[in-house]
DNA sequence: GTGGTCTAGACCACA
DNA sequence: GTGGTCTAGACCACA
């Protein structure tokens, strides 16, 4: 479930990060629940325990799980109001990346296809 | 009109490389037009040589730019057909992009307003 | 085994290029196994880190190694199908080479002998 | 006939010396036939005379023309005997090429369709 | 004047 | 320990 590419250039914390938000976004891992321990992962996908650890800790800060010391950590019920600074931040982001696109000769059709696909993946949890 | 963020995490270069190419997508620089030279943007950003160096090679790589030995660097004219692969790759980004932006929340309106914005600053050229 | 020519008008990172991706395509150097890192081979060499860099960087870009950051450099195994454009480019190489050399002289049978010489070596692994 | 790329990363120069021993193995230029004067070529190409000289020199250096002071500048007729410090260096160059093209992939008959089209460019005057 | 290469050396991120 | 970025500064090739 949780592949990782050793050769990407993608720091493995961040290959982790991302992953696990898919995972959230599409409903996969359900609000509360518990995520795997530090170890157990690590052990898994043997890699190192500080690196799941970082991992933890920046999905921790951007809100997308919460610690419980001494109990481990689990998946946060995202609140879809305060995320205004975060959304400013994407909204640029996707700027950049449709100006390219667009640039490079992507068209209107195919991106309309993309932002469709997209909404049945991540709006699973809302038809529920 | 190059604005640096010396604080940002992301490298000085790719600062550069991401600037540089936004003004050619918007046509602020038009092809052909000569880009100041390596040392003399290197002394107004007051930044090393150097790095303006890796950020224009970057550039060319990428086929925003060519280089003239002795003469300078220029905006290259992209041809719009060949860049499939680099396509694949926005795409794949974009996605990535818009799962996280519709999960906190951001409308399918919204996105399209910001498609709108973006065709109106990059197509600007192709409607003149 | 990696000799450098200093006096040599072909910069130095050109020709770590040159000698480290014969060495790759006559399987010396193994598909996953590990190059000497940027400093070791710098000491090694008595170059700086930086030129070793320059030359590692290079060949990532054309796909003969990968880097994984806070491990090294690796060999990649290279994928014999989508190089159409680099083989065109070779092409082109070639013809402009065995002008000049049928030009001044050369017989067929000793360009059929530099073919087998070279098949030779380079598809040792591929008759294992 | 003598088109140059500005843009290329092949210097100016080069270029030049390429072309015209390209015209002159294909015996477009034939031999002791008159090369147009430096300020003319120049003039006509739009480039400095310093950049025509240097190729001219490069040209009589390498034994494809020679120069009589006052007069100009001529197709050598080049002795198919003495070559051998050349071919030396042009069959290391064409082992190296062909290694990479193996490598990725060319095949054998490709390999030998390129020979033959090479031959029939350069071999036109050992026909006449 | 313009780009290209290289050195010496520092500091940071990642594992 | 390993790669990535950056500076200061030198020297070369090309036009």
């Amino acid at each position: 479930m949780l592949e990782l590419d050793l050769r990407s250039r993608l720091p493995i914390y961040e290959q982790l990060v991302e992953k696990i938000k898919t995972l959230i976004m599409e409903d996969v891992l359900k609000a509360d629940e518990q995520l795997p321990s530090v170890r157990t992962l690590a052990q898994e996908l043997t890699i190192n325990p500080n690196t799941i650890q970082k991992a933890y800790k920046a999905l921790e800060r951007e809100g997308y799980i919460y610690t419980v010391k001494g109990k481990g950590n689990f998946v946060q019920k995202i609140e879809k109001g305060d995320q205004r600074e975060k959304l400013m931040l994407l909204k640029t982001e996707l700027k950049k990346i449709l100006s390219e696109a667009i640039y490079l000769g992507m068209g209107k059709d195919e991106i309309l296809k993309v932002i469709e696909e997209v909404e049945n993946n991540v709006g699973r949890d809302q038809n529920d």
